[in-house]
DNA sequence: TTTCATTTGTACGTATGTATT
DNA sequence: TAATACATACGTACAAATGAA
């Protein structure tokens, strides 16, 4: 995955699908430390008012980091950071 | 993965979700040699029609079967039944 | 106990883009 | 030109579970 600035926007415009986008996005900022580990990134619906885009981009995003092992998703409780293996 | 009968349809009412219904059928069918490896599988659309399910919803089943390695997708030409590892 | 808001899970339909046939 | 097929994105709706009030 190619490296993000923490602070993007998503761009709709661009070659590079927004899902992705977000996937670098939110990566950079774990990276950061904008959340700690075991703890909840902002609700799905949340980012996707945050960042302009549609819920199900969201989670195609979110479906990304979980199979790279950033997130972890506890239904009906939210999605978190896990910690580092 | 459940097994599945191979002629099964899907039920919208079962406790299972249809993504994951379609995915044993698919498996199932796959098993008993519906189509060879290396051929292709009905488009989206068409298992779509014939399960009576979204075409979204197909997707989701058919990138279960790819992370299983049980398919594999060519873009623009089909998804295709992945050799025997 | 009941109610309510929150959050993820699932499914649907629609639209547009790109590439191949 | 037209049809086919996958890729991406949008919006909507409802279900299920949790936890707070």
């Amino acid at each position: 995955m190619e490296q993000y600035d923490p602070d993007a926007q998503v761009d709709h415009d661009g070659p590079v699908p927004p899902y992705k986008q977000l996937a670098g996005i939110l990566a950079a900022r774990i990276e950061r430390g904008d959340w700690a580990p075991n703890r909840a990134i902002p609700a799905e619906t949340r980012l996707a008012q945050e960042y302009g885009i549609a819920r199900s981009t969201v989670r195609r995003s979110i479906a990304l980091l979980v199979e790279r092992d950033l997130l972890f998703v506890v239904p009906q409780r939210g999605t978190f950071v896990k910690p580092r293996q």
